[in-house]
DNA sequence: ATATAAATAGTAATCGTTCTTATTATTGGA
DNA sequence: TCCAATAATAAGAACGATTACTATTTATAT
């Protein structure tokens, strides 16, 4: 793979503390910021590739995908009220992949997705 | 909520053990075979319904959702050979729920997504 | 420096899904 | 039983997210 001053802008990015979880659209916003001309298709390409170099990990939830620096933790808590997607370190993936072996499968990848309410809008609801 | 046909149908096949965690292309191809006419909106919208209703349930995987008669197990492993969803009883959602509960979340719907080779794919691949 | 080929910008195309609108069907009441 | 009110429908346009295409630009090995 070449070198490109698009894809180091595109991973600092999504490294960057600025972006929570943010979505191939929100990548493009802030990659503007620092680069007016770099098209949306470059973003897909880009994050497809740091994903498939295990860079960054890509997230399932309703609707775009998300996009994550941190590669450990795989969970995640989808919060109804701000819409966040919080990180939820769980530890039960081990006990997921054992009990798919007992039925007879085999699991490569497990992925834990909670719909909810984040900590930080229980709070903020709680002490108005 | 007024009665119809379509609905009756739609519900029929989703219950049936013909299709399997059918998606809504999928229920429209079935339902055409006993009702030509039936437009893929009418699905759509019926599905909704009867998820809303209760009646079924929708299931996020990579690509288009799925539907599920079945109501109460909602954890599903993805075949990466066949590509089938196969149901997965893990009965890990309290624990989830808990552990979100520790971490200051309130969690309403757990969603435990998992990425391998069922056993049936395991199976057939061993005995050649 | 130059040639090669990967990466890009811009745009069209695709996929899954929702929306719109004119028509049809269900249903509660005369 | 017939009718009016209105929910549900068929058909197709519109939409948002993503991928594909193509001509141009850029990185890099020589």
């Amino acid at each position: 793979m070449r070198h490109s001053r698009q894809r180091d802008l595109i991973l600092d990015l999504v490294r960057s503390r600025a972006l929570n979880h943010p979505t191939a659209q929100d990548v493009h916003d802030a990659v503007r910021d620092h680069m007016p001309g770099v098209s949306l298709g470059t973003v897909y390409r880009n994050l497809h590739q740091l994903v498939e170099q295990g860079e960054i990990v890509a997230v399932q939830a309703e609707g775009p995908l998300h996009y994550d620096w941190n590669r450990q933790a795989h969970h995640h808590l989808h919060c109804s009220r701000c819409g966040a997607l919080v990180d939820l370190p769980l530890e039960l993936e081990d006990k997921v992949r054992e009990k798919a072996r007992h039925l007879g499968h085999s699991a490569d990848i497990v992925d834990i997705h909670v719909r909810g309410t984040c900590s930080r809008c229980l709070n903020t609801s709680t002490s108005h």
